[in-house]
This record gives structure tokens, C-alpha cells and sequence, in this order.
DNA sequence: CGGTATCCTGAAGGATACTG
DNA sequence: CAGTATCCTTCAGGATACCG
């Protein structure tokens, strides 16, 4: 037995892999389709809604939104609406949202530096299944 | 003009923003939502295919052979199948995959770390959401 | 055991139109 | 400008069955 076990007030530890645990919809919502790009274009600098969805190619008013809205609510990202014609609303990252924005800044840099290596493993892969055949 | 366009070998810079870019593929496998945990997993130690669909709970059959072959052919997996009866196939990380599941790992452990702090961002912004109403 | 093949459904997400 | 609402499509992914 365990002595965390042992504490009355201790919480239970946290695990990605169990499909229950909480943590697992954390990961998933900072790890999206476009949660991860909002994440890193907003570590540079704070944006307006229609400077996001020029930076970030190919999301949709719709999901850039909605992104933006989980993104919110989980406390990642502040959003500031000021109440001149046209509107304009502001979003920045909170301290949390920083230290999960550097982590997947991190990630996305390292995916960009490594595209020549994946693309040569793709091509030695691909060689070698067709030789296969 | 940028000195880099005038350099005649040198390549495009990477922009995982640009819808375009090859580097927004590679960072969409390794933060799938299934690629993520694998990841994270092998990040550990090397598993074999049945032992890794317990480990990442909720995943099918299907998904996890589909995942799994992604990462290979992107160069993160290495993939050993021994002739042996039953069959046993080995899946561990390359080198260039543990770069890609050190900074994934470094995600999920946030995640697991963070989630106290998630939960109450989500009650205070649900809070004052029912107060507007 | 470690898959592949087939079918099928629900949810993600795009297009369009409309609004404060 | 910054969304929301609606409709519609695509596809990730689950269930099942089968195979080396």
C-alpha cells in the first residue's frame, strides 16, 4: 500500500492513459486540431480574432471560436471585448496558459527543424513496403 | 528581402501556421489524439502491442495499429516483429522519436500537474456564465 | 498474439447566412 | 469586427469478423 494512500486529504494521482481521468481532456484540449496552433501563435503575442484567423491558416470562423471559448473556460486564455464600433477583442495568454503555450511552442518549433528528417523516413518507408509487394 | 531567399540552397523556412506547410502534418501526428499517449508511453519504456492497449485505456484495436503505423513511417517508432509463436512485436522509440516524446511527455505530465487549477477556471467561468442569464 | 478488412455511426468541422 | 445559427458533409473512430 502506498502512503499517499495514507493521506485523507491527498488527491489521486493523475494519469493521462487512464481514459477517466481528468487530466486526459486537459492534454486533449491543449493538444486539438487548432488548440495547439492557437496556443503557439498566442505565445508570440496577443491577437485579435481576425489577426488569429488570418495567422493561423485554414481554421474556420466556426472552430477558431469555439477553440477559443475551451480555451477560455479551462483558463488559458484571457479574453478582453472593448465596447467600440467595430468591436474589437483582444486575446492573451494567463500565467497558465503561458506554461502550457511554451510547451507546445516547443513542440511546433521542433516539428518545423524536423520536416526533412520525417519526410526521408516517409520516402525509406514507403520504398520499402512497395518492395515488398 | 530576406538574406535567406537569396541564399540558393537554402530551404523555405517551416511555419506550422501555413495550412501548406509540411511541418503542420508532422505536428498534427504527434498530437494526435492517440499518437499523443503512444508517445508518451513509449517515452517510459518500449511496449509490446497488447501490453500498450492496456496502458492507453479506451483505445480500439484499430486506432492503436493505425497510430502506431503513422509514427513508424514518420520515424518516430521503430517496429520489431519476432517469428516467434504466438507472435511478439516490440515497438520502442528511434532517436528522433524521443525527441517528439520527450517534449510530448513534458505536455502530459503538465496536464496531469495542472488539473486542480483547470477544474477551478472551469467553475468560475461556468459561474459567471449562469450569472449573466 | 497481433493484426487486417468491412461496415457503420456520431461527432468534428466546413460553408453560408445572419446579427449586435 | 466579431461573432452566432443553421445546415450539411466528411471522416475519425468504434464494432465486428476474420486471418497468419
Amino acid at each position: 500500500m502506498k502512503v499517499s494512500e495514507l493521506k485523507p486529504g491527498g488527491l489521486p494521482p493523475a494519469d493521462v492513459f487512464d481514459r477517466m481521468c481528468p487530466s486526459r481532456g486537459v492534454l486533449e484540449h491543449v493538444t486539438s486540431r487548432w488548440g495547439v496552433l492557437v496556443l503557439g501563435a498566442l505565445n508570440e503575442r496577443g491577437y485579435r480574432f481576425s489577426e488569429l484567423r488570418r495567422k493561423v491558416t485554414g481554421v474556420s470562423e466556426k472552430m477558431l471560436a469555439q477553440t477559443l471559448q475551451t480555451l477560455e473556460r479551462d483558463g488559458f486564455v484571457l479574453r478582453e471585448a472593448h465596447p467600440v464600433i467595430p468591436p474589437r477583442v483582444d486575446y492573451s495568454l494567463t500565467p497558465l496558459g503561458r506554461e502550457a503555450a511554451e510547451l507546445v511552442a516547443a513542440l511546433a518549433h521542433w516539428s518545423e527543424r524536423r520536416v526533412p528528417e520525417v519526410e526521408a523516413a516517409r520516402q525509406a518507408y514507403d520504398g520499402r513496403a512497395t518492395a515488398l509487394r
